[in-house]
DNA sequence: CGCCAACCCTGAACCGCTTTCGCCATAAGG
DNA sequence: CCTTATGGCGAAAGCGGTTCAGGGTTGGCG
């Protein structure tokens, strides 16, 4: 077990001092030739690898950061979290995550942790923080992200117009001759949730129109089964088209209606959801849907991180149309 | 900017020394009742927390692992990510995280990074690493658990035991009377897609076939969509039943056969998959197909890491029938 | 040839914590 | 009352690296 060598072993090896080691290994540090030759010599010889920790500790930045994210079952934060380590991985930055899907006490602790560990900044998708955290953050000079949420007072935001998506699903499907337009809801403790509900209203405002029925599936796969369940049984007349918060939920609103409820989408209802997930693409889906921009999102999160931004960012999302929604598509349909 | 509070600080506001302070907050440590309420009531007036990297530099223990996995698209990895935070959240460890989809040179410089961070264990989901820096690994004492992948000479392997799964899903079509069965393969340097189709090839020598029909996939949409119309189209009798290697391609095949090549699953061509993620259950798929049992995966991955197991270990997989290999089912079909 | 600047190196201090060791006070035992 | 165990506490030595002040060499220039 040769465990553990130093930048002293490395150091007799080459005949120089441990500070000559180090300067070696700092970009930028004033070594002759020579000695670097030597050096790298030795620490090849060796199998010296300069201890990160040791270094962070010294210089205070540990070239970490945090992720807090609160469920990976919705496609659209994998791809986040893809996204987003391989931007920080090319700025030389580790991602420590944390799986934080219970509440915000939790939380709060989960959040203490990540910064025992000196991480040099904290991006919380999908997940809110205690604002006494929040505060020490700041103190710290941690910088923390918000992304694809806005509630928490602390922190810069990333998100996408999430108000400007959900008027624009809705319009679509008014101009695509939806009358009867429904809204399946995901957590209403949500910023998102909210922001996207109240642009589909606004634009049913602007064209005289009102919701016509509203159920709440919280982001979650059984609870949106019921609420399309809700939604489309009993008595009176039925929505012709739904807005569902998001692609993960739609997608099982749209078996429920299809597969339970014998109904022909676009034909009898058209449907609409949110994020553009892979899936969304599968000819067994094709659901029109509000697109986010995740490489924009990323792009400007890591900006924050790296202390090249201190703004917060609203990403404005795209309408990606598909057979769904009932207009006009490139397919003649299967 | 109150910055850092170090133990000097809470040692003095305590009336202690700074060891004394370092007790109170090491479990098992021997302290007075009388001392440690003193010290942690300046602990929390100065909002002081001990620097985990500190402690770790001092201790050779940093309770972090490195995870690396290749991508996230297949929602099976996802799935294994959660749950593998969440079981180490439990013990107190916490995960660094690299995406790692590029060749190998590339990933050895990515286990070197990983290895400066002193971390505690390694975590290799669906990647190998170079023999020489596993043999590192083992010589610096840090174990490595390659998981869901059993190339590699070096460290521990958990996996399921992808022949008998592979076996499993063509007896099962044996058994539902399909006689010509193809296969589309994963990427063929994976020891999961050699050991799948060494379970299926097993399983129709055992009844006395042969493989029908095979295409590769390579784990990737594009390819598996391709695989797919290549298996369908040209002359000659086309296979009555298709092992797909993972669930993921097998959402694309199903996709292709059924919304651009017109044919109906499971009447015209039965369909198995492997892994059993979430989206196999959507009634837009009802995909039979082999469950790997995660729980288990992770469990013991975690009790490697832990130092609890020096052993590898292979899990059982199971068959979860569902419509789209022609089995009798609960439902009778929309 | 002498002087000064430039350059590179060494040694020491330090980052924030843990931990061994020895000391002292107190309690128990003879 | 004195000895011996006991347990809590403080001083100091690091863990492995970085950084800064300072000194020795070298080279250029007057």
């Amino acid at each position: 077990m040769a465990d553990k060598v130093t930048s002293l072993d490395v150091a007799a090896r080459a005949g120089v001092s441990r500070s000559a080691v180090s300067r070696v290994f700092t970009p930028g540090a004033s070594v002759s030739a020579a000695t670097a030759r030597k050096v790298r010599e030795a620490a090849e010889a060796l199998g010296y690898r300069p201890n990160a920790l040791a270094r962070s500790l010294l210089t205070g930045q540990s070239r970490m950061v945090g992720l807090l994210v609160g469920y990976l079952d919705n496609h659209f934060y994998p791809a986040l979290v893809e996204k987003l380590c391989q931007e920080l991985e090319t700025e030389g930055v580790h991602v420590l995550v944390f799986l934080a899907e219970d509440a915000e006490a939790n939380l709060d602790k989960v959040v203490a942790d990540l910064l025992d560990y000196q991480v040099d900044g904290l991006v919380l998708a999908s997940v809110t923080v205690g604002s006494t955290l929040g505060q020490r953050c700041l103190e710290i000079g941690v910088p923390v992200v918000e992304l694809n949420r806005s509630d928490g007072g602390q922190g810069l935001h990333v998100l996408s117009d999430n108000e400007a998506g959900g008027a624009m699903a809705v319009e679509h499907l008014i101009a695509q001759g939806r009358r009867r337009i429904g809204h399946i809801a995901g957590w209403e403790g949500a910023s998102t949730q909210r922001a996207r509900e109240a642009g589909a209203i606004k634009a049913l405002d602007q064209a005289g129109m009102q919701m016509f029925a509203r159920e709440v599936g919280n982001f979650d796969a059984a609870q949106a089964r019921d609420a399309a369940r809700r939604m489309f049984t009993g008595p009176g007349p039925k929505p012709d088209a739904v807005f569902v918060a998001n692609d993960f939920m739609a997608f099982h609103v749209m078996d429920v209606l299809r597969y339970e409820l014998g109904l022909a989408i676009p034909d009898d209802v058209a449907i609409v959801g949110f994020d553009d997930v892979p899936t969304s693409a599968f000819a067994a889906f094709e659901l029109t849907t509000v697109r986010q921009d995740i490489a924009a999102m990323v792009e400007h999160t890591v900006a924050v991180l790296m202390g090249r931004s201190v703004e917060s960012r609203v990403i404005a999302p795209t309408l990606t149309v598909r057979r769904s929604c009932g207009a006009a598509s490139d397919s003649a349909g299967g």
